[in-house]
DNA sequence: TGTTTTCGAGTGAATGCTCATTCACTATCG
DNA sequence: CGATAGTGAATGAGCATTCACTCGAAAACA
């Protein structure tokens, strides 16, 4: 098994992404990944051990990028309202700016085997985690009320925020997704009701 | 091809549920789903296509016994709050009642090939009409703030008790999910923030 | 009533296709 | 000249779907 940084790694996972997201999870065999980055099928078995394994490192290594500059992003703000909103931005923002990687995490490598599902929960609840942080801090800072229930509260943003880009993506992307930002913030603190 | 209501069907649908709850969707082939209903490989030809239309069925059968539920309850609400709470429970409640549905629909079928989700995601484009009405209605009772996007408020509340679900699931159903209800009902009117 | 014919639901072994994975071989580099 | 990286055709496993056949029951007949 080749090291974790040849340039056939990047070149291969990258090519993941693209023949996952324009041909479909179940359209993506491992030949035409080759193709794609260029090297023989044989190759990427030197460098991964088996297709699980590109996808679950593919997902390891974008996501894991992700939760590095968001948590960088919050680390800027003081008041766990700005980190909400932060979080929320970074969220939207990010599937904005790459769509074949945002088809890819959000529609296509959740029709993956039990294999790869796990790996890919298992980087998830770092994710989890940075929620949980914000809304722990925000009751801290008295900000937040202090009666809401932590899962729920960390169900709720990651559902809605999940649910934005699913739906998003599935409309063809037709809005501006960056514009739900201020919208969902102001849902999630305030709530529905009228005063 | 068969009629819809032959004692069959039901069993072949119902032996798909059992099947991929206990297999999940990757080991449930053809030919186990028909030894557990009890039938030959090829009788489930006679009664459907082929097995994406068994689980196709299958989803719009049991989803759309729920929906039609959901509203018969909705309709004894009056208050948009109510009904609120109402949809909210209705949705835990289910999950919780029946446990092998509630796997292969928030899991297993997800992992289906593009054909079935087409399928599903018709059916539960209707729960969502179910969803907006509520929110409308709000609106008009003047319950739900007027400055809140339909859209949104959609997407959190569907996202939110969708990722509630799945998440209990995926710990094994360790609590009570009905539980929820009310901490749920409150983070939706009341949102995050403190007084 | 008894006998023959037709019908079609039901069967399950055989087929054929799609890939992931392997491995004997080649090219390149130090 | 090893050693190492890369190759891609061949392999074989898995599984949805098919279809030639079975059999019991209803229809037709006498």
């Amino acid at each position: 098994m080749a090291k974790k940084n040849g340039e056939k790694y990047q070149a291969i996972i990258d090519a993941a992404v693209k023949v996952i997201a324009s041909y479909g999870y179940h359209n993506a065999q491992v030949s035409k990944i080759a193709r794609e980055a260029g090297v023989a099928d044989g190759t990427i078995y030197l460098y991964f051990e088996n297709k699980d394994d590109v996808l679950i490192s593919l997902f390891k290594e974008k996501m894991g990028a992700f939760i590095k500059a968001t948590r960088a992003c919050l680390d800027q703000q003081f008041h766990a309202e700005e980190k909400l909103r932060g979080l929320i931005h970074m969220h939207l923002r990010q599937s904005s700016q790459d769509r074949n990687l945002a088809i890819v995490t959000q529609i296509e490598l959740r029709q993956s085997n039990p294999a790869v599902r796990e790996g890919i929960n298992k980087v998830l609840k770092e994710y989890l985690d940075v929620i949980d942080e914000v809304i722990i801090l925000g009751k801290e800072q008295k900000i937040f009320r202090h009666d809401v229930e932590q899962r729920i509260a960390r169900k709720m943003i990651f559902g809605t925020l999940d649910e934005a880009v699913t739906s998003w993506i599935m409309n063809d992307r037709k809005y501006d997704l960056v514009s739900l930002v201020d919208p969902i913030h102001d849902l999630f603190l305030n709530g529905l009701k009228s005063v």
